[in-house]
DNA sequence: TTGGGCCATATCGTATACAATCTGAGCCTA
DNA sequence: TAGGCTCAGATTGTATACGATATGGCCCAA
């Protein structure tokens, strides 16, 4: 917790905000404990304020709070991981079709910017701005595609994606989606719908495969929590 | 507001069910004002617990929170009401097939006894009970497909379907959807996963037929509403 | 009469006080 | 020494007090 930057008081907003950069940016791991007045000391806000982020990221899927106990940086299980891709590989071919059809010159060098911005951040080595800003990417297409309700479900599901990166990723293998990413932009400008669609379901798959989502337990458990119960 | 039942104290959770049942069953017109000491009084607990519940429906789409105004009963807009029928469309007619290839004899009997249940609502004239079994029809089908994700979110998608239903409605044919309902039922029972795959994707369509989303405005909007800006 | 400004009241927003609950250390006992 | 008990401290849960903001009525002036 004590990574967290801005020690001046804010809204719950943006709070929800900063923690979800933080998860994103694997400052925060899963499972770690947000104490209420340990945020409220950092943001200097009051536990009213924290509480109400910390619901928030709740409903958002990126925190769990256990009654009585408090809210901890949410660790999505071997299920759950699967559940938010086969998710999002129902949804996002068909907004990257949607976002063919509709993207403007705008949109297509908006989209250019975005992935250098995120080579950029590569170069810095900033993995975790780099990981933020390929997920925004999806969401992005779901903007251009102008479909309101899916822009919010997607930025969800990419926010929950990081969290199972965090978890499950296979390190031996890079996390390269810059192909894909570049033959979207392409189909985009070149409003081809049914190409756009082939290479989102593909670049879902790709995402997947790079995953450890096979059987293994959930990683390193503590041996008392594994006992417990 | 005065409609509301249990006028015992009561947890956030279940104020939050009381309400979404009211509103599914058009006790809570879409618009309606939901006052956080008025709720508290109907329930008997403070402010504190209201607003959680209102949060909550906020996150759900069901309420639209307005900053120093208050809660309402959200009013979806067109765009909003084909947004979520698209978004449906993209979603259920995989958990159909998903269902089809898992549900056993048990998951038939109890969506049988579900249909049972809304015809005998129907038959006691009780039509906002029967539009939320028919509504929850859909999200028993997620979660014998056992995609407890997507059990969530289509959760929230019928919830503001209701809503649509209760705006958007065209009178004049009724909302019958025995017919689909038994026709995935029969699928189920066969695994045929093809033909609950299509009959969800005719029946969602159906649904939008039934419905009126053209370019009409939004209805009775009061003048002073109108003028506003 | 009409338009604008002012104030009382209703209502929401936030902080804080207090209650409920959990956790873990220390102690006791078998 | 292992197991369980008790209690203090830490932490979350809820109610309430108080401040901020919006609303609508009233008055006054043009």
């Amino acid at each position: 917790m004590s990574v967290i930057l801005k020690p001046k008081t804010a809204t719950a907003e943006e709070i929800a905000v900063q923690l979800t950069e933080a998860i994103h940016a694997h400052r925060l791991q899963p499972g770690a404990k947000l104490r209420e007045d340990e945020v409220g000391d950092v943001f200097q806000v009051s536990r009213t304020i924290v509480r109400q982020a910390l619901h928030s990221l709740q409903h958002k899927g990126l925190v769990t709070i256990l009654r009585n106990k408090g809210a901890f940086v949410a660790k999505p299980t071997l299920k759950e991981a699967r559940e938010v891709f086969e998710a999002r590989s129902l949804i996002e071919p068909a907004m990257a079709r949607a976002a063919a059809l509709r993207a403007t010159a705008q949109d297509v060098a908006f989209l250019e910017a975005h992935m250098q911005a995120e080579q950029d951040a590569l170069d810095r080595e900033e993995v975790g701005e780099a990981l933020r800003l390929s997920g925004d990417f999806h969401v992005q297409i779901a903007r251009i595609a102008d479909h309101t309700l899916i822009e919010t479900l997607l930025g969800q599901l990419v926010a929950r994606s990081a969290l199972i990166i965090a978890l499950y990723w296979r390190r031996r293998s890079a996390l390269s989606d810059k192909a894909s990413h570049m033959g979207l932009v392409n189909a985009f400008r070149d409003a081809d719908a049914d190409g756009a669609e082939e290479i989102m379901k593909g670049h879902l798959l790709d995402l997947l495969m790079q995953l450890d989502l096979r059987d293994s337990p959930s990683g390193p458990v503590s041996l008392k929590e594994a006992l417990k119960k």
